[in-house]
DNA sequence: CCCTGATTCGC
DNA sequence: GCGAATCAGG
């Protein structure tokens, strides 16, 4: 095929202005579509002379950020639970299997961050998965990650745990 | 800093 | 017509 890119076809038009008239930001809409920009969308909104809309009760503009969050239990995850979040971004580096150790003390430390979903999650948020990928209430950890690194501070220590420090823990969490 | 839509203008 | 760059704003 000689034509590269996909352009507007009528398909890509009709989604368009449905997720426009929905309330979707462009930028939410162009990561719908795929294979364009926030730019690319606005652009076209305008063209179709449907810029403007209705903006209800501030539909699904601006979201909540604020609001949600989890109210109760600190809902500890077990290590176990590692296990079956194998198909997750892996870190590459100096990985230690986890085994059933880790003491309950640094479990309890995780602050419950900001659990958030795949379209939530940023470059400066903590891709730790947390649950079962396959489940709709799968989520990363999203906290702040330490720059450079795609996991927080806390998270970063679990993934990149030296094995001289392994062996330290263990001992510390024994007595 | 993160994000939003609006406009301009070279292609 | 298209959309990156830019602008203006939250």
């Amino acid at each position: 095929m000689t034509d590269a890119g996909i352009s507007w076809t009528d398909e890509r038009v009709e989604l368009l202005k449905k997720l426009w008239t929905d309330g979707l930001s462009a930028s939410q809409i162009a990561t719908e579509l795929g294979n364009v920009t926030r730019n690319a969308v606005i652009g076209k909104v305008h063209r179709l002379g449907l810029s403007g809309r209705a903006k209800d009760k501030a539909a699904a503009e601006q979201r909540p950020r604020k609001a949600a969050r989890a109210p109760s239990a600190p809902v500890a995850i077990p290590p176990q639970n590692r296990t079956n979040v194998i198909m997750a971004p892996v870190p590459r580096a100096p990985v230690i299997h986890v085994e059933p150790m880790l003491p309950a003390g640094d479990d309890l430390a995780i602050p419950v961050s900001e659990r958030v979903t795949i379209m939530e999650l940023r470059e400066s948020m903590c891709r730790w998965p947390m649950g079962d990928p396959t489940k709709a209430e799968f989520r990363f950890c999203g906290a702040h990650s330490i720059t450079g690194l795609p996991y927080c501070d806390h998270h970063a220590r679990v993934a990149y745990q030296p094995v001289a420090d392994r062996k330290r823990e263990r001992k510390f969490a024994r007595g």
